[in-house]
DNA sequence: ATGGTAGGCGTCCTA
């Protein structure tokens, strides 16, 4: 069971590179961020056509997730707990069933999330993105006791470690870095998550790196999108890799896939 | 050198 998380930044733009990945790279399950569409938009037919049966949360314009499956899976959640109707979509959670062997049921469940930017700090966009975290947080804890594979995917844009980012002096008072922010991420990981790229790869390794000032040739990256497995499912890891090849195709995301292998 | 780029029901906002 290979699941994905990438921030395609328009679904819409990103359909033929999505679509060529899908092809190349065979996830059973890939959770999307920042699809910038309502739900009428989404390319379900032409997923669909490549063999994946589509979930989405949408919104105009901004945010918006979505959950593609080649297994059957139903919709759990479509917001955190607590959250308004009209709150940004930025959480999708379903239980995927693939067809078991020997008859045997087994499921993952997998959360798709777009964790806000929080820029610029101090100010209420880095106030909402911690209070963000916090309800995250609380939902995740939830979810372990559940004690079933599970697996939060997304961009989480959050730089967990120095190594995570090209030049840490340079992001030190930045949303994605500061202090009050990887503590955040450090609080939510010791709930009992597995980092699925950091348990297998001790390698630096970059998941994003801007449009601007040539940052992909420069290899200017950070590593903000993360797989956490509960105990469950870090138990059946046995692989795991970002894949920097979609961020150097023609109209490219400015962010690549990761991506992790359960043994159901 | 305080720039640069990408996307969107867009002449700004978000990233």
């Amino acid at each position: 069971m290979r699941i994905a998380s990438w921030n395609v930044n328009s679904i819409k733009i990103r359909l033929p590179n999505l679509l060529r990945w899908l092809k190349q790279a065979e996830p059973d399950v890939v959770v999307l961020q920042e699809i910038k569409c309502i739900e009428s938009g989404f390319p379900t037919l032409e997923i669909e056509a490549a063999g994946y049966r589509c979930a989405v949360v949408g919104q105009k314009t901004y945010n918006g997730v979505a959950i593609l499956s080649r297994h059957p899976f139903t919709v759990e959640r479509r917001a955190l707990p607590g959250e308004a109707e009209d709150e940004p979509a930025r959480y999708i959670e379903a239980i995927v069933e693939p067809k078991g062997i020997n008859g045997k049921r087994q499921i993952v469940r997998v959360a798709g999330i777009y964790f806000p930017n929080g820029n610029p700090a101090p100010g209420p966009k880095y106030d909402y993105k911690l209070a963000f975290m916090a309800r995250f947080e609380a939902h995740a804890r939830d979810l372990l006791a559940f004690e079933e594979p599970l697996v939060l995917g997304g961009d989480y844009n959050v730089i967990p470690e120095p190594e995570d980012v090209y030049n840490p002096q340079a992001w030190l008072t930045d949303a994605l870095f500061l202090p009050t922010t990887r503590a955040a991420f450090r609080g939510l990981m010791n709930l009992g998550f597995t980092d699925a790229f950091r348990a297998l790869h001790s390698e630096v390794a970059y998941t994003f790196w801007d449009y601007q000032a040539g940052a992909w040739a420069k290899d200017h990256g950070l590593r903000i999108d993360h797989l956490m497995l509960s105990p469950q499912a870090a138990d059946r890891l046995v692989a795991s890799g970002i894949d920097k090849k979609p961020r150097d195709w023609e109209k490219p995301s400015d962010h690549t896939p990761v991506w992790c292998e359960l043994k159901l």
